[in-house]
DNA sequence: CTGTATCCGTGCAGATACTG
DNA sequence: CAGTATCTGCACGGATACAG
């Protein structure tokens, strides 16, 4: 099981395949966003400053086709509700050492925004 | 630290960061390439499939710019080596990470190629 | 060998308006 | 409330030819 954690060829389509499933300018913010709990299409429209409705809509369908995030719709109501599901939670370590690397990436070109 | 691993809204922009480092198509197989040693130019562009020179000198310049890479200048001749840097060798925890991820979607999604 | 210059097609994503 | 439709600009990246 991994004797070494060096980069070889075989790293290559894994690794590209994860980054085509978090790439894309919406997508951390989604999922980031459906992280402090189950919201609807205007709640996330709302605290994701400045997505359209348009890109909203298309990334949420992306994200569930990947299984990152499902949905329930009210029985009555057509009111939606969406939450990242197990699968989704899956990525947190991803995400953490993106963060990790991303936060000493900012210290180390200071100056940068 | 971080008592918790939980997603939360300050990691949205090192994570970003970080993404925006990898993202673009050949920005990881350019860094694999040269994991398996220095290389010059037309050694990384036969190494790597299909890469045009323009797109090739391109990711050069721009991982140049992240720091993940360096290259030397032979004295005499024109001879450029190119190799990572102890810096772009600090990705190697989040390309593990992304790899594993990756492994396991794929697996996930069978049937994709 | 190590790149640059130029041209060009396509897809990503924004703006805006509209619908059930 | 929860989206879709349409139009549009631009950046990404490929193809090809050329240059030091």
């Amino acid at each position: 099981m991994m004797e070494k954690d060096k980069l070889c060829l075989d790293h290559i389509r894994p690794v590209t395949d994860a980054l085509a499933v978090l790439s894309g300018k919406w997508r951390v913010p989604i999922l980031v966003a459906l992280c402090e709990g189950d919201k609807r299409f205007n709640e996330l429209q709302r605290d994701i400053k400045h997505i359209t409705p348009r890109m909203l809509s298309r990334e949420l369908l992306e994200l569930e086709q990947h299984a990152l995030i499902t949905h329930e719709t009210h029985p009555v109501s057509t009111l939606r509700t969406y939450r990242i599901s197990s699968y989704g939670h899956s990525l947190e370590p991803v995400l953490v050492a993106l963060k990790l690397w991303g936060d000493g990436h900012r210290t180390r070109f200071i100056g940068k925004s």
